[in-house]
DNA sequence: TAAAAAAATGTGTACGTTAACACAAAATTT
DNA sequence: AAATTTTGTGTTAACGTACACATTTTTTTA
């Protein structure tokens, strides 16, 4: 990233990549300074170069430039941010947490993000919107963009929506990051998982614990919301790995409406005793787990999310894994990458995707 | 951490708790000059407080901490860092990745932190020993030591050279931090793993693949150097679980020689056929996978690390688990907590435990 | 009581970047 | 040809902290 501080990596057995990166790193920083007066000319003019302002001659101009190249110049962001009062504002739009506890992670990622970067002149506002409404994630979206931020984080529950939020954003150049919820046409920055790669990984999961010839079922919880992409990539992934590693496996794909769930369910137990394995593609997985409870019954139960209802259903082995979707750490990163973009102009990743976490009745407590 | 910005953290909602600390962070930053204005003194006597510099009257003293209070001052590190001439110097002493891959996840975490901080003024050196030899543990210690660096990160490797090293650098008012490797006597601060919970993790994922009743066995391969706690750790937890929550197992505990692991364990498979399943306390776990192999037989291996070796074999499906030690996660954050002590004053913790992953054939890619 | 010494306090400058400002030279317009 | 605008350039004052140095005040000594 910024290269201007003296520094030595040593290594003691000469190994030469790492003396490549010592030499290359020990020179000392060059300011605006050393540039003028390589470029015999003011700081002033250096600046005015650097930051295309204008009013310079082509002669300085290219002295400059020459200079520029030579010295390998990098501005120092601490001088910067101390100097400059321009404060950046980002404004952050997730769902909210009171409708469904799956969220409130991302609060806590946001908020040592900001403590962490409480030095800087930036500013930051916690928006939310009803998971549910559609309208509520538009109405909240128009807000932020009448606020005019110099930078945006939101989780594209909706589709359609949230494409439309990214095109009244790319016009007005105001920078954006998604993350969690995968957005289709991304021409914009994006902090995930691999759905796909998850669904595959619970599928390996699942054939460790039960022994072909067995008969397994996705499990596909509507939610009010369509987060149905969502799912359909992790049925794929789940379904791919069975194709492709093992087979003796016989896999049905089941879709419950969240309100009808418990009956819906109980119906799907007496008509197919003989499924083994369950595969919930949402975090309402202790909703089978706790429906197969109450009926006496023992399979095995993989599914997503660390939230409250779930670990307690991990630790009294209704549950075997979980996968985590990490939305704390998501969010956190999201922001960070914005933020480093304002303040260091640093460069943002298209997709950034995070690893797919197992959890069982044991490592979770240590992901909590 | 560092409070010294505005920003605004607005929950629609009116969560009040968003509230509270969103006034509390409203506020203006408080500089050295407001502290002085409101004393009635110049920046230089408020100076002289803060550090405690002498030639300041008693009558001033208490003004200027009276104002102290009443504005809740925190130094801008910004501006500290920017002004600061001072170098803090951070020597760095690890295994030689040469000697086992393990370690070179480490020299990315290091190089990464490094960058990341690199708009500061600071001095990194990284430097290696040979993890067979306490000797050259000791010896490259000493001399980190001779260089009077402001702190030090290293492996705790050998129990007592360790233990030694540690009283010199507390002597010396040294800050330092180790990761990876326990120490016994911690008056010190450690990144690292819950090796006792890493061992139950082991258990758990273990009891999911090996239906009781059967036979299990936990391998401990003796490195050149004496890691014996660390394995013994990992040892007590896989058997705690057995005890508390699962009965019908039986565990024996092997322990084999690097050099001749290969006879040694042919002769184990010849005398225990019946072991259906093998725990292995160290990143040689595909040593047991690849003599399985050989033997043409297929039993559960479960181990540590995700070096090529093992992830070689995980990938083939001879090893179903891996629990990963994160060795570059643990330099990053030992070292950013130390980096974060110099400059920001920032407290250390204690200890640091990070999550215990666990990966299969299907997640690893996401990890590397 | 004056001079010298000691103590207390204030001032100025630097860190590197940024941008307003001043000023001269060149290019236009009147 | 004089007046005005445009363009190019350098200077300087912040941002907040830290510390050397200068200055003022107080105390001690002769």
């Amino acid at each position: 990233m910024y290269v201007n501080t003296k520094f030595v990596l040593r290594y003691t057995n000469h190994d030469f990549q790492f003396w490549i990166y010592l030499c290359k790193r020990m020179k000392k920083n060059t300011t605006i300074k050393d540039i003028a007066k390589l470029a015999g000319v003011s700081i002033g003019t250096v600046d005015r170069v650097l930051h295309n302002r204008g009013r310079v001659s082509k002669k300085a101009l290219e002295k400059v430039n020459q200079a520029l190249k030579e010295l390998e110049y990098t501005p120092n962001p601490i001088a910067r941010s101390l100097r400059n009062n321009v404060v950046y504002t980002v404004q952050i739009l997730i769902p909210d947490p009171k409708k469904d506890p799956y969220w409130l992670p991302c609060m806590q990622g946001v908020t040592e993000l900001i403590e962490e970067f409480a030095a800087f002149h930036l500013n930051f506002a916690v928006h939310t919107f009803d998971p549910s409404k559609p309208q509520s994630f538009s109405n909240m979206g128009n807000k932020l963009l009448e606020l005019g931020p110099d930078a945006i984080m939101f989780v594209p529950l909706f589709g359609k929506e949230s494409t439309q939020l990214q095109k009244q954003l790319f016009k007005r150049d105001i920078v954006s990051i998604t993350f969690n919820s995968p957005i289709k046409d991304h021409f914009h920055h994006h902090v995930g998982q691999d759905l796909f790669l998850s669904g595959r990984v619970g599928a390996k999961l699942v054939s460790g614990l039960v022994k072909a010839p067995s008969q397994l079922a996705i499990i596909h919880v509507e939610e009010a919301y369509n987060n149905a992409a969502h799912m359909q990539e992790k049925e794929n992934g789940f379904r791919s790995y069975f194709q492709e590693e093992e087979t003796g496996y016989d896999i049905k794909t089941l879709t419950l409406k969240t309100k009808e769930i418990r009956e819906q369910f109980d119906k799907v137990v007496q008509t197919h005793p003989e499924i083994e394995a369950y595969f919930v593609t949402t975090s309402k997985t202790y909703e089978v787990a706790n429906a197969l409870t109450q009926l006496g019954i023992r399979k095995a139960v993989i599914g997503y999310d660390l939230i409250p209802n779930n670990v307690s259903c991990l630790q009294k082995n209704q549950i075997q894994f979980l996968i985590h979707q990490a939305p704390k750490k998501q969010a956190y990163l999201g922001l960070r990458s914005l933020v480093e973009k304002l303040l260091f102009n640093k460069e943002l990743a298209k997709v950034e995707l995070l690893p797919i976490d197992i959890i069982n009745s044991e490592n979770v407590k240590s992901y909590l």
